[in-house]
RNA sequence: GGGCGGUUAGCUCAGUCGGUUAGAGCGCAUGCUUGACAUGCAUGAGGUCACAGGUUCGAUUCCUGUACCGCCCA
């Protein structure tokens, strides 16, 4: 083995090795055909990149923490099936399209809808497998050969499938509504994809004159310019400053309309004047208003944000923002604008490209929300699926007790068409799907397809089960549906997960996964999102480059709680890759002690102390991780393992090891054996977290230790084993920090073996001397004896504290009384401290009535040993003095 | 305006039913070319668990409020 581990050298190599072995597929149950009988599955669908994506750390994190748990359970055995694919992200992809035709000085107009969409693919051809290739780098075991993808042609058919299905159920249905326009890129939104933002903007408070003369009503608005769209003026019914004026008119300023003052419960009184001006076309609350008093809908700004020509001749033609102002300035001429207040609102801005929302009123496809969410929100509530962590419930629950319904169809190209026709002759609407030839009704073939295509949600919505084949039962669909878990960053809450619950729920029964991971997102080093427009973004691929992908993994997974944001820090990987260094060269310094040996030849009964200990923290370490897993606690898990490797395995079993080989015969054989195994047992369980490293290692260790398996990838999990033996090492543990700590408060060098004399009872005294080759050997010891009970204590000696006594260290020459001492000082006055809040608990009545009495005796047991160090240092700072 | 999260060591963060002296990594200090690893080893310093109340025998942990930071929704 090298000295180092060289990470990129292994992982490339690994991972052909992987695929090559097919190791990702769900294997089938042994000695059964079908295979999904005998064996319990555990299934999952990635969340679908972007096809325009390329790997960024979110995504890394999402998908390292999927690949830690789909390893985990299919080294315990499940048929695991984890899906990948790709979203083809119908605005985004397009944009990049459009881009690179305006590079050509063209747009998509000229080149039409086919050479259009044909370009796209192209486009996706060439840069959509980017970002799968890169997973694959981060070691991911996704079975590949189930790779899908949005437009395929399988889950078009599902998306068409249920497209005629919700229509022909009456929950979608096309009408004119208000919807979100971006008048950039020339399409309707729905409601999240639009971003609130707080801008400082103004309220104008019109004055709109009575038709009939004496006087007028004054309106207030931020936008101003929709004023040419009005066809009403709107109070509360119940405000007493207005009731005079309901049922009498306006006459519309700059327009020469006369418009309706009427009551409406939706208008806010405490907001400006409490009278509203509304516009039924350019407003949501207006539009609902307008329907309930049957006002007129003025279209006023058209789909490219200028006025139409609705508004009068001087304004049509001129941009909203132009026209904005020119309203204004003709208002105030006439005397028409009372006055202007600075006003903070929130303002729609499309989150694509970040142009101001126009809310426009438009004929668009929907779908009804209400009986669809109620029972997606009922199942929720019955914690289906359930949220890891729980809070992320509500806040579904909140989206879905408030969604309004979802508009579905987007003006643009690229994504699944809308499956409907209208029949030019008879004016019948079609929908099928499947393009029918002829109008059901009258038999026309003068069929138009309806030209706009499905937001891409829409089918990312039905992602869990068309992977899997639905509408057709397949076997897939019967093994891995519903899938086990979903894992994904909080912010496509309402996105994804909402819509998949209620589309699933809906279309197949079943809520489609049984549980939910949420996690935060991944932040730079000073805790800011990382964007491309700050550039503050890391590139996944270049900490891979730098430190290797276990590295990344490992930083990813630890000090990070489910849910929580957390921060890259280049800090954290160069720790991680140290990490992987780490456990590779305790492997060469294993592989080294097993040259020519057969490993398995040892007999555990011959283990020493050390040998059993490291089985029993072994033991522990593996059930540890298997509940922080369980629980979804993949950062605690990490750590975990973590510190078994480093702490117990290298620090302490690697170094009592020597000890043991150095005295050879069978305890030194048991040590092989044990080093050996625990070894290869750490290796598996530390091979979710770190696939590359773990496998590189594996595959270099003698064929006996490592077992039938041709991947650590599908080996056994470790089998939670019941913990054995491990008070002697404790002790000794005890004695040999004892020392350390003691040769390190007088800076004895490590080249300057000790003399050891402690005071013990017997047993511990027995251990001491029978495994002492320890105690020389990790505290640079050279003697120990024991003290007869009449003998005093050494004079020119620091001293300690261990279980059963105390330990002296005599340094004749070397003594630092003053440090000694200062020592003891210190110490005592931390017993006594602590002596004092035991003394306390134990003094307090209720404390003594009414707290579980193994908490007591605790308490108790705790004050008598304090009391005894307290004692012993007390006598040992006298005798010093 | 409504809702949610955070506030723990110099920094980044863990801390899962309330109960030994609150942990880790990094950083810092000191000492070590220890036959796996200086990408390392050992030892140590460093905390009023944001603040104020409350519940409790006992609160970093549960409740209420306040402050600051952040997010989501309207």
């Amino acid at each position: 083995m090298e000295q180092r581990y060289i990470a990129g050298d292994q992982e490339t190599k690994w991972y052909e090795f992987w695929l090559k072995e097919g190791l990702f597929r769900p294997r089938e149950a042994p000695g059964t055909d079908a295979g999904d009988t005998g064996r319990r599955t555990y299934s999952v669908v990635i969340p679908p990149p972007n096809v325009t994506g390329i790997l960024h750390m979110g995504h890394a994190l999402n998908a390292t923490l999927q690949d830690v748990l789909v390893r985990w359970k299919r080294m315990r055995g499940y048929a695991v099936l984890w899906l990948p694919g790709m979203d083809h992200a119908g605005i985004h992809t397009q944009m990049k399209v459009e881009e690179e035709l305006r590079a050509e000085g063209l747009d998509r107009h000229q080149v039409g809808r086919e050479e259009f969409i044909r370009r796209v693919w192209v486009w996706k051809e060439k840069y959509g497998r980017v970002i799968l290739d890169q997973l694959r780098h981060l070691g991911v075991s996704c079975d590949w050969e189930r790779e899908r993808f949005t437009l395929d042609e399988g889950l078009s058919r599902a998306v068409r499938e249920v497209f005629v299905r919700l229509y022909r159920e009456g929950l979608i249905y096309r009408g004119k509504r208000i919807i979100n326009w971006c008048p950039c890129c020339r399409t309707a939104l729905s409601d999240i994809e639009v971003d609130h933002r707080e801008e400082k903007g103004a309220l104008h408070h019109l004055r709109y004159p009575l038709a009939d003369g004496g006087g007028c009503v004054v309106v207030a608005t931020t936008r101003p310019e929709t004023m040419l769209g009005d066809t009403a003026v709107a109070v509360h019914p119940e405000d007493p400053r207005y009731a005079a004026l309901v049922g009498r008119e306006v006459a519309l300023p700059l327009t020469g309309r006369r418009i309706p003052v009427l009551a409406d419960a939706a208008v806010e009184r405490e907001f400006g004047t409490g009278a509203v001006k509304v516009t039924p076309a350019h407003d949501p609350t207006d539009f609902e208003i307008g329907e309930r008093h049957g006002l007129p809908r003025l279209v006023v700004i058209g789909e490219d944000a200028r006025m139409t020509q609705a508004a009068p001749s001087a304004y049509a033609g001129l941009d909203r923002y132009a026209c904005r102002r020119a309203v204004l300035a003709d208002l105030d001429a006439a005397g028409l604008l009372e006055k202007v207040e600075e006003h903070v609102h929130a303002v729609g801005h499309c989150t694509k490209c970040g142009t101001v929302i126009e809310p426009l009123l438009s004929d668009q496809w929907f779908v009804k929300m209400d009986p669809l969410a109620a029972d997606a929100a009922a199942a929720v509530r019955e914690g289906r699926p359930r949220f890891v962590p729980e809070r992320f419930a509500k806040l579904c629950l909140q989206w879905m007790d408030n969604v309004r319904d979802w508009c579905i169809s987007r003006q643009i190209w690229w994504g699944h068409r809308i499956p409907a026709w209208y029949c030019d002759v008879c004016g019948t609407t079609v929908v099928e799907a499947e393009a029918p030839e002829r109008c059901p009704v009258c038999g026309s073939d003068q069929l138009r397809p309806d030209p706009d295509v499905l937001d891409t949600w829409f089918s990312s919505a039905l992602w869990p089960f068309s992977t899997l084949g639905w509408p057709d039962e397949t076997r897939d669909l019967a093994r891995f549906y519903p899938t086990s878990l979903l894992v994904t960053a909080y912010d496509i809450i309402f996105f994804w997960i909402a819509r998949m619950i209620f589309q699933g729920l809906h279309l197949t029964g079943e809520v489609p996964f049984a549980d939910v991971l949420i996690h935060g997102i991944v932040r730079d080093d000073q805790g800011r999102k990382m964007s491309k427009s700050l550039g503050n973004g890391i590139d996944p691929l270049e900490v891979i480059d730098r430190y290797g992908a276990d590295a990344l993994r490992f930083t990813l997974l630890t000090g990070n709680s489910p849910g929580n944001d957390l921060r890259f820090s280049w800090e954290r990987a160069e720790n991680a890759h140290h990490f992987a260094n780490k456990l590779w060269n305790a492997a060469r310094f294993v592989t080294m002690n097993l040259d020519g040996v057969d490993a398995a030849a040892g007999e555990i009964g011959a283990s020493s102390p050390a040998a059993r200990w490291i089985r029993t923290r072994f033991a522990v370490a593996v059930a540890e991780v298997d509940g922080h897993l369980e629980g979804y606690e993949l950062g605690e898990a990490a750590r975990v393992v973590r510190e078994f490797i480093w702490g117990d395995y290298c620090d302490w079993f690697v170094e009592l090891a020597k000890v043991d080989l150095r005295a050879g015969g069978d305890t030194a054989a048991a040590t092989r054996r044990t080093l050996a195994e625990i070894l290869e047992g750490t290796l598996r369980l530390a091979h979710p977290f770190m696939p590359f490293v773990t496998e590189a290692i594996w595959q270099q260790l003698p064929p006996p230790v490592r077992g039938a398996a041709s991947s650590i990838s599908v080996a056994a999990w470790p089998e939670p084993a019941a913990p054995g033996e491990e008070e002697i090492l404790t002790f000794l543990q005890e004695v040999i920090r004892t020392v350390r700590n003691l040769r390190a408060e007088v800076q004895v060098p490590a080249n300057r073996r000790a003399r050891v004399v402690c005071r013990l009872d017997p047993e511990r005294w027995r251990v001491l001397r029978e495994f002492r080759d320890y105690v020389f050997s990790l505290a640079a010891v050279e003697s120990v004896e024991l003290l007869g009970e009449a003998d005093a204590d050494p004079p020119k000696a620091m001293s300690g504290r261990v279980p059963g006594g105390q330990v002296f260290l005599p340094l004749e020459n070397l003594l630092d009384l003053e440090a000694e001492l200062a020592r003891l000082a210190k110490e005592e006055n931390e017993l006594g401290r602590e002596l004092g809040k035991v003394a306390a608990k134990l003094e307090n009545a209720g404390f003594m009535a009414k707290a579980p009495a193994e908490v007591v005796a605790g308490v108790r047991a705790k004050e008598a040993e304090l009391q005894a160090r307290l004692e012993a240092v007390r006598v040992r700072a006298e005798a010093l003095r």
